[in-house]
DNA sequence: GAATAATAGTTGCAACATACAACCGATGCA
DNA sequence: TGCATCGGTTGTATGTTGCAACTATTATTC
């Protein structure tokens, strides 16, 4: 078991940086930057969200997102819209264009990870998507009860 | 089958998500920028490599690598030395300061691998890890062979 | 062996990302 | 009514990113 973290963590390794590569490739055949990317996956996911709840989630400073939605406004993949309930919320959500994008990136994941389901063996996919889901709940626990400084 | 695609894909949203504000508090908390940071971590587990090779391995363009690699040496965690045999080369390897910081997230990495994997259900462990194994061997196997526009 | 090509790296440039701090307007509360 | 808080934007400074042009070094070709 002690040995095994060691052997996780380098996996991990591979698996975040064949992530980033394919995130990266991803958004630049889209024409937009990653950070931009990003944010079109959030909102296309979450629907309309205000800004500082974007700016949460992508783990990211408010003025660092008030800029990239600057930039996808300007780009009319995306729209802000003042509260009208509450004036102070600014409400980001996608453009006709935006989904677009949003569609042909979100089509493009699902072929990737399509094809990394094949490239599992089939009497195996079971396992490893069970799996996965335990990861994912064990980060999940992780990641929010921990402080970076312990 | 089918629709454990979309499963997978949702998961590995959140993986990627918990991994990428890890990536940051991780770096903030040494006093480095992400990239900074990958590039530490690369040269702490690769050794000492030509700046090219850090670049294709990091994904990003030698002009980028380059600079980053400026700031590094300027923090003194970094050193350039010109490869004697070929003087095309230039090697790149952590100072002292730069692998004292490399352990230090090192251990940060360790002890984030270690919370996860205690946050698995004892008697998953060692599926989980195997799978971790299938999933990254997939991963590679389709980042390799695969272009981005197909 | 000299001309040429290819390779490794640096630098100029322009755009974007990023955080902190200061600010502004709107809302909540006392 | 006045003060505090909250959501966002803007100023500032630094880092990141890629493309293209450049230098220096090595490999190739004739």
């Amino acid at each position: 078991m002690e040995h095994g973290v060691e052997a996780l963590r380098d996996l991990f390794r591979t698996i975040a940086r064949d992530m980033g590569l394919f995130d990266k490739s991803e958004a630049t055949c889209c024409g937009v930057t990653t950070a931009q990317n990003r944010t079109i996956l959030e909102l296309g996911y979450g629907g309309t969200v205000s800004l500082l709840d974007l700016a949460e989630r992508l783990g990211v400073d408010k003025s660092t997102m008030s800029r990239t939605v600057d930039h996808l406004v300007r780009a009319r993949l995306v729209e802000r819209k003042q509260d009208r309930e509450n004036r102070r919320y600014v409400k980001v959500s996608l453009s006709e264009q935006g989904e677009a994008i949003f569609r042909e990136i979100d089509g493009k994941l699902s072929r990737y990870y399509e094809a990394i389901l094949s490239a599992i063996p089939e009497e195996k996919r079971e396992q490893v998507q069970q799996s996965t889901l335990l990861l994912a709940e064990a980060m999940e626990r992780v990641t929010c009860c921990e402080s970076c400084d312990e």
